[in-house]
DNA sequence: ACCAATTTGTCCGTATGTATG
DNA sequence: TCATACATACGGACAAATTGG
């Protein structure tokens, strides 16, 4: 007969485990509030009495989850995670993934169309004003490919962001990382790329500004719809990812 | 005058980053292979010149970023990062960012109704099977609350994984980890909740069946729609994410 | 602008437990 | 069973950078 169960489970981990979950638990539990400071090496190493090798791999952990950083002069600072941060790791993992085109397309058709839909909806005259500004800079590098792209993805963070919808604005992130580098490409190949680019942006602002959704609707269809035919003219949608992308993402995360 | 630029900028970078960097491109560039070993630590310090504490530093942050683990023996591999751990720590992100139920709503009917869509496309007979699977259960705990919340968030992972679309599995999978812990509460306090769940997952199953997009629209609407008036019985949708939701995907985390 | 104290990045050596052959 | 290899963790050390007078 078993004796009664007088013990509970032993939590078994590594040391710099439990040293990144119990300053994780205090941040997520909002204790320490982003912004504030951690404390040195030397006191975490009192604090949990383990090495200070010990202590510094848990942070290492906690900084690449995004939830810690070090500031100008290197002391540790609780951090809201940023969401492009997070999502350079998504997109990572998408490429080894090896995801086709396709499902990028589709992905990106969905939550670019809810991104329109809700600016439409809730987009405020600071978010317009952003849209307008980069309608402008568009408008004189119509024939520069990759200044246009660059924009083009900016503008899509901007309609995101008017969306006023941080979930969405989070969920579409991974995907357009992997789906806009290829707007170069595209602009730069298709005659009238460029100019066909800029109109959709145009229409998409003035469909925000007059909160038309089916305006909004329209033209995003239509401005994928013109990705996806000058995609399609260089390689196809079934083709996966391929590890070329990974240069932005890296390159971008360095700065 | 300034001189001729002979010199290129010097990449200064912490070691452990360094070492980690050069895994991860050998990595993301597929000269290593998931399920690949990395080496040992000691033939790690070999190779790249520096201390055990320096390449152990670099090692936790692959490990963390998903990109590479222990096996039983603890020996190092290379793996494929896996969607629901990345989106764990999308998930925390939400929640510190204090996103509220509104925005977990709207985000989640767009990308849940994608799935669907792709679903009703796509799905395989595997893919029904599993489903089919999964209603038998959910209709053998009705009554309970907790089993069939379960059951509920298993099966529209089954369905993002039958639309065949890995960004859009990988983009629903952090709101689906805030949104459907509340289906628990919803379910326990209103009459005949969880009747009308199976109901709505039934109706959708027949859909992708018979490969309906306008049933399974319609099924996705009003599935969703019961969950937006239910959990409005409990609480004001634009409250924020609550911290006890993280409780869910650490103590998930751990197994 | 200088100095003393603190802190970080890195390294060396070692002890202990465990997995594999 | 035993030996070997390896991961975890520890203590101590030093140079460079940063801080605060």
């Amino acid at each position: 007969m078993p004796t009664a169960p007088f013990f509970r489970r032993i939590d078994v981990a590594p040391a710099y485990q439990k040293v990144a979950d119990a300053i994780e638990r205090e941040i997520v539990n909002g204790r320490i509030k982003p912004g504030e400071p951690i404390g040195t090496e030397q006191e975490l190493v009192q604090q949990f009495g383990v090495n200070r090798s010990t202590v510094r791999e848990g942070i290492r952990v906690l900084e690449e989850g995004g939830l810690i950083q070090r500031d100008s002069s290197r002391r540790l600072h609780a951090c809201l995670p940023r969401y492009n941060k997070l999502a350079t790791r998504l997109s990572r993992a998408l490429v080894l993934h090896e995801v086709t085109f396709r499902e990028l397309f589709e992905a990106s058709m969905t939550l670019e169309a809810a991104s329109i839909q809700g600016a439409v909806e809730r987009a405020t005259d600071a978010n317009v004003a952003e849209l307008a500004d980069n309608l402008e800079r568009s408008e004189k590098v119509v024939a520069d490919p990759a200044a246009l792209a660059e924009l083009d993805a900016e503008f899509h963070v901007l309609i995101a962001k008017a969306s006023q919808n941080r979930v969405l604005q989070l969920a579409r992130e991974p995907a357009a990382q992997l789906f806009f580098p290829t707007t170069e490409m595209i602009v730069g190949r298709i005659a009238e790329g460029g100019a066909r680019l800029v109109e959709a942006h145009r229409h998409l602002l003035d469909a925000i500004k007059r909160r038309d959704k089916e305006a909004g609707a329209l033209w995003t269809r239509r401005h994928l719809q013109d990705w996806r035919r000058g995609f399609e003219k260089i390689a196809s949608l079934d083709r996966s990812v391929e590890h070329m992308y990974m240069e932005h993402a890296h390159a971008a995360r360095r700065r």
